[in-house]
DNA sequence: GCGGAGCTTGAACAAACGTTCAAGACCTAG
DNA sequence: CTAGGTCTTGAACGTTTGTTCAAGCTCCGC
């Protein structure tokens, strides 16, 4: 069984990188850490990834693919409902926790300071993007393909507020406030 | 002249780490890296501040009392143009900046990551907090002071996602859409 | 010019870090 | 059981980091 102990160990080892990065930040993130962390010698983290810039890699495409998912359409669901369910799933309880929200934060300021990190960043925000646009599409055929854009921009401002500002410890009810003002934003006539 | 030289040297490490933190973040700011930038020896930055702690503490100090000024009250001009003013002050283009935001970014980033550094951010968004509420009660005295605190959350949510879009290079259009949003909340009859 | 307090320097040290690698453990195919 | 590939270990190495410190410098009052 060397796929299962292989996926085991190795995925062990990115969820180690999750976890000290959300608590300490990058700055707790090193060979010896993660590999206590993921209860793996320290050599096996390097057999996974050939440096520690790679484990970041491996990381910041994971969250990209998690971050995809919440604006992915749900077939099941009228188009109203779906644009309506991604808004409401970006600010759910389970992603409004602080080892989620402080992840991205950390991965945030990693993307700025390095290049290849933004890069990836910036190729995982422009889909985001494009997901939410085109839930909105889809909910209000009549509007435009900018006019979308624009909705979608301006939602995802009002997001990343949300998210940054439950960060900062504000009220429940301001982020409550904020839902509704993107749901505003997109079914505005 | 020692007051001259020790504050001048005191304030370019400073510089030096502000600089160096908004370029390459927290693992860019190192004593070595904070000296040279600074144009001073090694040691000098342990004279001026024991440890990597207090360098950093300083840091956060500052920039609290430099976001504070944002929303400090112009005493001439009217209730309405100062909360105007201070609203748009926080996205005027030497505060959306790239070094200005990402410095934010990896103050919050590191906040996040120390208690001790969190504590003295929550205070100085308390404060910010504080600020924006005041500028809205003195323009609407006919609000109750929680409708005030409310807004002036909402506002901040706004304002956040704002900054924090900036970074991610959102187009320029949606960030003025939001500086009319923080308005309609801050003016909504 | 002398003395002393404050400022400034860079070498030195211990600890922590990323990376390498020889060695062993494990598992499967034959 | 054996051979061979894959997985796993931890010691070891060189580098970087935070911190200390003895020494020198600068400036001012006397």
């Amino acid at each position: 069984m060397n796929a299962g102990h292989q996926v085991d160990r190795q995925s062990r080892i990115l969820d180690a990188v999750l976890e000290l990065l959300s608590r300490r930040g990058i700055s707790g993130v090193n060979m010896r850490a993660v590999a206590s962390e993921a209860g793996v010698a320290l050599g096996l983290v390097n057999y996974y990834y050939a440096d520690k810039p790679s484990l970041i890699r491996a990381v910041l495409s994971r969250i990209g693919e998690s971050d995809l998912r919440l604006v992915a359409p749900d077939p099941d669901a009228l188009p109203d409902q779906q644009l309506r369910d991604a808004l409401r799933r970006v600010a759910a309880p389970e992603i409004l926790t602080t080892q989620y929200l402080s992840l991205r934060l950390h991965l945030w300021a990693l993307a700025q300071a390095d290049a290849e990190f933004a890069a990836i960043n910036d190729e995982a925000f422009d889909q985001y993007l494009d997901g939410v646009a085109a839930l909105i599409s889809n909910a209000r055929p009549e509007l435009s393909p900018e006019e979308c854009k624009n909705r979608a921009a301006d939602i995802v401002v009002v997001q990343n507020g949300m998210w940054l500002t439950s960060l900062l410890g504000i009220d429940k009810s301001s982020i409550e406030r904020s839902i509704l003002r993107t749901e505003e934003i997109a079914f505005a006539t």
